[in-house]
DNA sequence: AATGTATACATAATTTTCTTATGCATATAA
DNA sequence: TTATATGCATAAGAAAATTATGTATACATT
């Protein structure tokens, strides 16, 4: 949990690839699956989350629904055409960065 | 080439691998093995280098020793004793990070 | 009744880490 | 003489985070 300075750069493409898999979600939600499937390695902080959020919704990548439950509301978030576009776009540059960076640090295993 | 901004994070353990290899570098030779190593996907500028550099430099990860090479000027880095230690702690968070953004972006592959 | 934890949103101040631009200087090739 | 390569460096600005704070509801514990 003391590496989380390498998940910089990483924090849209890991929402945009969890809103791929689940259709549509909201951002406590998002904290708490990342948290799942990454067995507490990675917490996401709602000042890094909610900007990020904006962002991509007022770049028209994501599109959001307002829903209220009980008392509380909930801002739900769906890639939009484009941003499903944009996700594999994403996608595909992070596998090849992952790809890259297992070469560096990892020579011997990388046959290529 | 434009997902430079994944590599956020990175460059320090990217100069402690490349150190932890070949002994004794210097800043230009980092930027031009790089660049070798990674099909030319990595472009470490300057502006971020020499800084990283000097930090690791201040936190007593590398010493330098400077040499004159004609009438240029070559600043050597190495590890020092503690900062081989500090790139072994490094490289096994960069694998962890490697390890967790695999089985984020390619579930199905990440058997574990 | 009070306190802590969980759910759910948000933003502001600050820090870290880059990019971009600039500067100095030598060497060599076009 | 102009461009490219080698080699260092720093300053201004942008991007993306951390940390701290705020609002509000709900439930469990002391």
């Amino acid at each position: 949990m003391e590496n989380q300075k390498l998940y910089k750069g990483s924090l849209q493409t890991i929402i945009l690839k969890l809103l791929e898999e689940n259709d549509k979600m909201y951002g406590y939600e998002i904290t708490q699956r990342t948290k799942e499937i990454t067995n507490g390695e990675l917490n996401i902080t709602e000042g890094a989350l909610y900007p990020a959020l904006h962002k991509l919704e007022a770049e028209g990548t994501l599109e959001v629904e307002v829903v209220s439950i009980g008392n509380r509301m909930r801002k739900y978030y769906k890639l939009t055409e484009q941003g499903t576009k944009e996700t594999a776009n994403r996608l595909a540059e992070m596998k090849e960065f992952l790809k890259t960076m297992q070469h560096i640090v990892n020579p011997k295993l990388s046959l290529e």
